[in-house]
This record gives structure tokens, sequence and C-alpha cells, in this order.
DNA sequence: CTTGCCGTGATTACATGCAATATATAGGGT
DNA sequence: ACCCTATATATTGCATGTAATCACGGCAAG
């Protein structure tokens, strides 16, 4: 089951293999293949991805710092959970720059970039209505890095992206059960309308709305019982 | 009440040689005596700080993660410099953060809080009197940190530290000869006094503001010449 | 049943070895 | 004088060795 038996990549054409390590490590994390509070040994990745430590190594330090790990005295590392205060905190920083793309991604986005993400938007559509959750994510993810590049700020990306991963960490932990895929759509189309008037500032506050609602929805959600409870089952999914 | 419900000693022991190594190597930058351009050679600090290249490997990649250094192919890594890009840039991203930070500040600072500003804007104001170019660096960043510290999110703190790491760099490169203390700490005062009133969003607005008129400054100071002639006297300092 | 002790095993943090590779330097040919 | 080439040097990225440290589980004692 574990891709992580196999090497890394056979091929050595690619780049580093921090790199490659670093990027399967996040993929297996965020795809909540090595959920919350798992140990991420570096000997034993060593192991099973048939490499050196030094490159485990520092490709978990690097989650560390992505805020995707934690380090645990004298333990290693594990990966990183969210709590709903995690949460909330996050979304404050979150809406503020969410705002910010979306007003700078207005007043700088060409005509391409808009069919761009009115591509994003339909497809969006598409998977929505499927039910397609997998779909759902990636074009979620997808109209979010496309304002990010219209936006043009390179720190902005770099937050963000930031923020984003620590977001995401929470999509199986504390959503489980919610789905709230139409209402995310809709909130992004109402961004969109307000590019596309050109209006920056209703862009902004479209953007900051969306972030609002989210947080309002993770309360209803965790009032309405389907929450933490303790953790029965933890390491059942598998 | 029990502080026995913390750990003890949480998880700072400071006697790691990577944290020394990158405390000594950040500290170095941010004085500029390691300016823009510096090579960061992991065997020559190895040398120096009388480590093996280990920790100093880990230090230099976190200093890239800060944004402090970059990458240069097979060359090593060296200290970053900041452009008139970047600093604008960088400023979009602070205004609303700053902007956040004094919003939430405002919302959930105490008493004690409140009173520690103001002692650091006395002190301030002092040093500001006194000429104390050195002081005026140190009381503005404890502003900032005392306003972060009741803003009370972790997230904003942690990216509020990095891009001030990254605006820092900047001082020595293209504020040089500019002389707007005073204007800042009025600034400041203007955030506490909407503080002091309970005023959350006119101490967003002040703080966004106060990022507003350094990039105003930023722009002036750049036509009024003293700006970036080439780079005649670089590896002076030693 | 609880409490304290102790060995086992695993982990980290750091040191060091080594091949691949790119840059700078010196030298020879035109 | 100029260009092209060969050599020297320094760097990285990765592998591996090693001591110190600490968590965990069992077991004995209260």
């Amino acid at each position: 089951m574990d891709e992580f038996d196999q090497p890394l990549e056979p091929v050595t054409r690619g780049d580093l293999l921090v790199e490659r390590a670093y990027n399967r490590l996040r993929d297996a994390i965020l795809s909540n293949q090595l959920p919350p509070g798992t140990p991420l040994s570096v000997p034993e990745f060593a192991r099973r991805l048939q490499v050196s430590r030094s490159p485990i190594r520092e490709a978990v330090q690097r989650l560390v710092y992505d805020g995707l790990a934690v380090n645990v005295a004298h333990r290693g590392a594990e990966v990183a959970g969210v709590d709903f205060v995690d949460l909330q905190q996050l979304y404050e920083v979150r809406e503020v720059l969410e705002g910010l793309a979306a007003r700078l991604a207005t007043e700088r986005i060409d005509a391409a970039g808009l069919e761009k993400l009115r591509e994003i938007l339909d497809a969006h559509e598409e998977v929505v209505h499927s039910g397609d959750e997998r779909g759902h994510i990636e074009m979620d993810m997808a109209y979010h890095l496309g304002i990010q590049q219209a936006a043009e700020n390179a720190y902005l990306s770099e937050t963000l992206e930031r923020i984003h991963g620590r977001s995401h960490l929470a999509y199986f932990q504390l959503w489980r059960g919610l789905d709230d895929r139409r209402l995310a759509l809709e909130e992004h189309r109402r961004v969109f309308a307000s590019m596309v008037a050109g209006d920056a500032t209703g862009a902004d506050q479209a953007a900051r709305n969306h972030i609002v609602q989210l947080r309002v929805r993770l309360s209803q959600h965790r009032k309405n019982g389907r929450w933490l409870r303790a953790d029965p089952e933890q390491a059942v999914a598998e």
C-alpha cells in the first residue's frame, strides 16, 4: 500500500533528492496518507525510500518550517495537527491575505488571465456537479493559485502557500462530513464577478467574505456535533 | 494560575549548534556585517565557527527559507539583497498584516499591555531625540513586537517576523541617508491612540497608513537621487 | 493496584568522507 | 593581443559513523 517502500523515483534525472523526498512527504501529508500524529522518523523513511538520512532529514526540517510537521522532544518529528483555535487564527490571517490577493489580481490581471480563471470555475462547476471530491480540491487550489499568479506578488504567494498548506491539513480533520462545495464555488464566482467588473474593492471584500463564511461554517459544523469526538478510531483509515 | 499545566522548558534548547550558528549569521546579516552578495560558504563558516559543516549547512538553508539568503546555482548561497520592486511587494503584504495586527491587538490587549506599549513609545521618544539610530531600530522592533504579542495570533506573528526580517535587510541598502525617525514615531503614536480608545478600525487604518507612508517616503527618497549608485564599496566592512 | 527502577531500542545532532560538477586560472596556439 | 583548452580549486549533495539522550515496557517492591 505504502508507496514509501519503493525507491524514490528510479530515474536519477530529476533534481535533488531532498526535493523529491520533500514533495513526496508533503503530498502524503496533505492527502492524509500520513495523518496528523504520524511519526516522521528520519532513519525509517531513509530505509523505505532507499536513500541516506541526509536528504530525508532536510526534507523533514522543511516540513517543520512549513508548519506541516512538528518536532517533538527526542522522539523525532511527527505530522502536525490543527485544532479549532489554530484554524481560527489561520483564517484571521488568510482573510486579509486573500482579500489583498483578490484586490491586486483585479488591478493586474489581463484578458488571458481572466479567461483562465473562467475555465477553472467552469471545470469546478463540473466536478461539484459530479460530486468528485478530489477534483473539487484540485479546482479550489487551481482557483486560488490563479489569483495568486495574477496578483504578481512573490511574497504574497509565498505566504499564502504556507497558509494554504496548513489550512489544507485541517480538511480531513475538521471538515469531515461537511459538504460546502457549492457554497465555496458560489463565493468564488462572486469574487470573479468583481474582478471582471474591475472592482478591486469589491473583489477584496468578496474574497474576505469567502473566508469569513468558511469560519462561520466551521463554527456551525463544530456545534452540530460532527467534530473531534476524542479519537476513538484514529488509525482506522488505511 | 497553575504554571504546572505547561511543560517544563518547552522546546527551546538554545545550546544547539544549528541555533547558535543561525542566530549568529542572522544577526550578522541584519546588522549589515554580511552585506547582500556576501557568499555564505558552508566550509568556510564551518572553519571560522569551529564546527562541522552539518549545522552550518542547516543554518544557511534556514536563512534561505527566511529569504535572507539565496541559493545561486552551484556556487553556494549568498546574502540576499532587496531592490525597489521587492520592497514595494513586501510592503503591499505588510500593509494588510500590520493593519490586522493592530486591529486584533486593539480587541485583545489588556491594561498591562497598553502600559508596556506606552513605555516603549516613551523610550522611543528618548532615542529619537538623542539621535541614537541603533536605539531607534530597537524601539521600532519592540513596538511592532508588542503589538504582535497583543494580537495573540501565532501565524500572524510568524508571518510578520519573516517579513520584518526581509524589510530590515533593505534598511542599509535603500534607506541610507534618510531620517524618518520622527515621522515613524508619530505614526506609531497614532496607532496607539486608536488602541487606547478601543477603536479597532481606526488602529487598523492607522497601522496601514504607517506602511503606506513608508512606501511614499521610499519613492520620494528614490527620486531624490540618494539611491543604489551601482556598488562602489561593497566588501569594506569586515 | 500503584509506584519506582532499569534495560532496550530508537532517535537526534553533529562530524566527516567522497564523487560530481562548475568556476576560475593559467597556458598554448594562432 | 586574443581565443580556446586544460588544469586546479572550491563547492555542493549525499552517504555514513558515532556519542549522548530519552521514551517505553516490563518487573519488582510497596
